[in-house]
RNA sequence: GGGCAAAUAGUUCAGUUGGUUUAGAACGCGUGCCUUACAAGCACGAGGUCGGGGGUUCGACUCCCUCUUUGCCCA
């Protein structure tokens, strides 16, 4: 531990002018990581208070989106911590399947290598080798942002027992008949090459053209106008629709066209499906590209022929075509066509489109069999508690997107045609038969065969969500030994929050509450918190592919982790997204200065502190309950700063309690800032020279430390290294100790009082129309001149006294002279605060053209005010509905506005 | 097409159940200050009539209707 001698050199040496971050970022990490101070108990006596840390993607690097979601589960886990609870911040990762395989596959493919040339098996191992040295990045450059999670319980979404839950989900919910295999029209990734769910499917605006083609009659008489946005699925067509109420094609219905280009026969068929009103009311049915199509298909009995590779290339059923890539087929398609004038018409056409979430290609709507999730049953289960408020959800108009979601639901798309994940446990006769089983023998016994019969597991594997869906149950070891419950989940589960972006409200949020409500039946998380979207000065979303994302460790290298986590929550509105303005080349938010210039205006407020008490020979010793500061007689300012303080801290927690999280940082920052800083340090000065009592020195000294400890308390969940920095310095603190451990201030009501606090704000308005006049006037800085005080009763009188020489101080006056309806000086600047008239003497240097002009325009602010308050109060209606108070206030504003105008109206008058 | 947000100073946002805010803050801007904690600072100032229109009310930034614009989700 570093020594801090007594005396105001050594603490200058302490105390650089200027923060610097980094130094204290890394000791104390360091520190707190060695002594394991975050690690949780499941066995204690306190309450638990537990998060479930979203886990990044392994591939993943650290963007805004986890600086503002972890700091926020930071802020709420410190909180929680130096308020009691047994707190557990559980962190881990995801193997986000087709991210990692792409990955590596990339980098197989410098070598001149596919994954098939390796095989499944050295494939994967080939992952797990990628995973071991680039997959601890992420959590390597969380550390960096301060936050206390348990790392001791990090895991992996494909830990074994992570894993072993996997299949022992699948099993169950096979062997219940939710999970099924189908034969259906899918989201196909020509890119991946696997299936993908509804929800990795995103929809854009696309403006394509929309086709008109012509379809000749078998009888050569003439032909059908059929339109198309996709007239390279042509080769899959297997009829044409009308609608049964359109008269314009009764009478062809049951005859046949040819598909243009080939000489196959489709039949003419009457289905609602068709729109009358959309294009020439004849609609292409393609059951084995279309969803729609397929229920037509089905409706009517039609094949469903593929004619499209799952790599995107047309097949053999489209003949000349086979091969070629499917927009490339639309081009060369189009030719021919046109050469065999089977093109009607080409129109601009805009429709929405679906890209693969991953890979941004067009989604191929594509007929497979693959593995389903019956979701109606568990979305019924998600449904309940948040409805009846068991979860409650912020902002709370998300619950209706999750409502909507859940009642509209459709079946869940698990398998993935990768290799890297969870292959599906599902095993295979060669006859066809399956069983799901956690392996060969287990499957072997369910499907009553002798271990001779050879099986075959199925190839896929499952969506990376299937196991995110566990995360409340795998990070806390569901099933792991074969129980059902562990101590994690007896202890922590259900979490007290969840914090997450909103769009993964579907993929994640619900599902979670879904698998624990089937499976330990238990809600995972009593809060859900959804975060803002960080976007740039143009509103864009704050993305790699974009390029408009500087990278977070530069900006915290830059400006400090604390001074980014604070910058980030103090502009981060809940429910609304946050716009900064970024500059990527030059790796900068320049907003970040807010929570820069606020770190460094607390360690200066803490500087000044310690050279005070050095000078004072004062043994810094805090006393534990800040509740309970009061060893002295306390003067106005003191009780005032006291009461602030106490005020603060209520309507700090009140906002963290309901998730106000900006309101927090903005009532911090106000009080430190305005109140702490600006008021009352200065006036600390003032009291410190006024005393000539050494013990009453050391009192206010020792008091004032205490209101500073309180806020390096209540600042800490949000500003973590700064705040243990200081509290060490200030307190000589061993360095084992952390501030971390310690208690949140208690609110005390008996300290909060509000007449102190109006009459502090008289004091404050009087110093300030003080400072007004003299800036209103020039007068230099240095140019110290007498003020006379001239109060209407003696009561205030008293009170001025005793603030004499702050006013004197803070208003730079040269003497300040109080009375009981003073005489008015010659030759002064006049106002009147409240009642109570200020004058300033400056001699004959007075500027009376300028004085009357500021005089002048205050009586018109006085007058239009008086005049509307005049109005209102002479409103019959007004007296008779408005509540008593309300009169009463407005009675006595109008008398005060009257009061002062004759006062400054007699002031002009003296001019 | 359906749903959900939002629109308040140059910018980013507060504004709790309509009256105690003569509409606030921060940043930016202007002026003056190196006042021995802090120029990453201090003091002071200018700047909005609360998206448009209509309505309810004694009273609307606040409630209702409608329109416009922006963003998000779903189809």
């Amino acid at each position: 531990m570093v020594e801090y001698e007594n005396n105001i050199e050594n603490a200058g040496a302490n105390f650089p002018k200027t923060y610097s971050p980094s130094s204290s970022e890394s000791k104390w990490y360091a520190i707190w990581q060695k002594n394991e101070i975050y690690r949780a108990s499941n066995n204690s006596d306190k309450k638990p208070y537990s998060i479930l840390m979203p886990p990044p993607n392994v591939t993943g690097i650290l963007h805004f989106g986890h600086v503002l979601n972890n700091t926020i589960q930071d802020l709420y886990i410190r909180r929680k911590r130096m308020q009691g609870y047994e707190v557990c911040w559980f962190p881990g990762t995801d193997h986000a399947g087709i991210a990692t395989q792409t990955r590596v596959e990339r980098a197989l493919k410098e070598d001149g290598l596919s994954r098939y040339d390796l095989g499944r098996e050295k494939f994967i191992s080939r992952v797990w080798e990628w995973k071991e040295h680039y997959g601890g990045i992420i959590l390597e450059q969380l550390r960096r942002l301060g936050i206390s999670c348990d790392w001791s319980r990090t895991i992996f979404t494909m830990d074994e027992s992570a894993s072993n839950a996997v299949r022992e989900v699948f099993i169950r919910l096979f062997d219940d008949g939710l999970i099924y295999k189908g034969k259906r029209i899918i989201n196909w990734s020509p890119l991946g090459m696997t299936a993908l769910s509804d929800e990795e499917v995103e929809f854009r605006e696309v403006r394509e053209h929309l086709f008109t083609l012509r379809y000749k009659s078998e009888d050569g008489s003439g032909w059908l106008n059929v339109a198309t946005v996709r007239p390279e699925t042509i080769f899959g067509d297997v009829a044409v629709a009308v609608n049964p109420d359109d008269e314009r094609y009764k009478h062809l219905l049951g005859t046949h066209v040819f598909v243009p280009l080939t000489d196959r026969l489709i039949p003419i068929i009457a289905d609602n499906y068709a729109d009358q009103t959309f294009g020439t009311g004849c609609v292409k049915i393609t059951p084995a590209h279309d969803p729609n199509d397929f229920e037509v298909g089905l409706r009517h009995n039609l094949d469903a022929p593929n004619s499209i590779n799952p790599d995107g290339t047309l097949n053999n059923l489209a003949g000349e075509f086979a091969g070629l890539e499917r927009f490339e087929a639309r081009k060369q398609i189009l030719k021919k066509l046109k050469e065999h004038d089977l093109v009607e018409k080409i129109e601009d056409y805009t429709h929405n489109v679906g890209f693969s979430q991953r890979g941004g290609e067009p989604v191929e709507p594509y007929l497979s069999e693959q593995w389903f999730v019956s979701m109606k049953p568990l979305a019924e289960i998600a449904l309940k508690p948040v409805m009846d408020g068991s979860i409650r959800i912020y902002p709370n108009h998300w619950v209706k997107t999750y409502e909507h979601w859940l009642t509209n639901i459709r079946d869940w798309c698990i398998s993935r045609q990768l290799w890297w994940g969870h292959r599906i446990p599902v095993y295979y006769t060669s006859d066809g038969r399956m069983a799901a089983a956690s392996n060969e023998t287990e499957a072997r016994k369910k499907l009553n065969l002798p271990d001779s019969v050879p099986l075959k597991q199925d190839d896929d594997v499952l969506d990376t969500w299937f196991s995110s869906w566990l995360w409340p149950m795998t990070t806390m070891h569901w099933m792991e030994k074969g129980n059902e419950t562990t101590d994690d989940l007896e202890f922590f589960l259900p979490t007290d929050l969840l914090v997450t972006a909103p769009d993964i409200i579907f993929f994640w949020v619900a599902r979670m509450i879904m698998a624990s409500g089937k499976f330990t039946s238990k809600i995972p998380f009593r809060d859900i918190y959804f975060t803002s979207t960080i976007r740039d000065g143009l509103g864009r979303k704050l993305s790699k592919s974009l390029g408009n994302s500087p990278d977070p460790l530069n900006i915290i290298d830059k400006y400090g982790t604390d001074a980014v986590r604070f910058t980030t929550l103090y502009l981060s509105p809940l429910g609304q997204d946050v716009r900064m303005e970024v500059d990527v080349d030059a790796q900068d938010i320049p907003s970040m200065e807010l929570g820069r210039n606020f770190a460094n205006k607390i360690w200066n407020a803490g500087r000044f502190l310690m050279m005070k008490r050095d000078s004072l020979s004062i043994e810094p010793d805090g006393i534990s309950d800040k509740s309970n500061i009061l060893t002295f007689n306390l003067s106005l300012s003191d009780k005032w700063i006291l009461s602030r303080f106490n005020s603060t801290v209520q309507k700090a927690g009140d906002a963290l309690d309901n998730y106000k999280i900006t309101d927090y940082t903005k009532i911090l920052y106000d009080f430190i800032w305005r109140d702490f800083c600006d008021w009352y340090l200065e006036i600390l000065k003032v009291e410190m020279k006024e005393s000539t009592d050494e013990s009453q020195r050391q009192a206010l000294m020792n008091f004032t430390l205490d209101i500073f400890e309180g806020i390096l308390l209540i600042l800490h969940p949000i500003m973590p290294f700064l705040t243990e920095e200081l509290w060490h310095l200030s307190h000589n603190k061993d360095e084992n100790e952390s501030i971390s451990l310690q208690s949140t201030p208690n609110v005390n009501d008996n300290n909060i009082n509000l007449e102190i606090e109006d009459e502090f704000e008289f004091l404050q308005l009087l110093i300030e129309e003080v400072r007004r006049m003299r800036q209103g006037a020039q007068i230099p800085p240095g140019q110290k001149l007498p003020l006379v005080i001239s109060v209407p009763e003696p009561r205030i009188e008293e009170f001025l006294n005793i603030e004499n020489e702050i006013i004197a101080v803070l208003g730079r006056c040269s003497e300040v002279i109080i009375g009981h309806n003073a005489e008015k000086p010659q030759q002064c600047l006049s106002s009147v605060v409240r009642g109570t008239e200020l004058f300033i003497v400056i001699g004959n240097t007075i500027d009376l053209k300028q004085e009357r002009e500021r005089l002048m325009k205050e009586k018109q602010r006085l007058e239009n005010n008086i005049a509307g308050s005049q109005k209102k109060l002479e409103n019959e209606q007004f007296i008779a509905n408005a509540p008593e108070k309300i009169i009463a206030f407005e009675r006595k504003k109008l008398d005060d506005m009257r009061n002062s105008l004759e006062k400054v109206i007699a002031n002009l008058n003296e001019l």
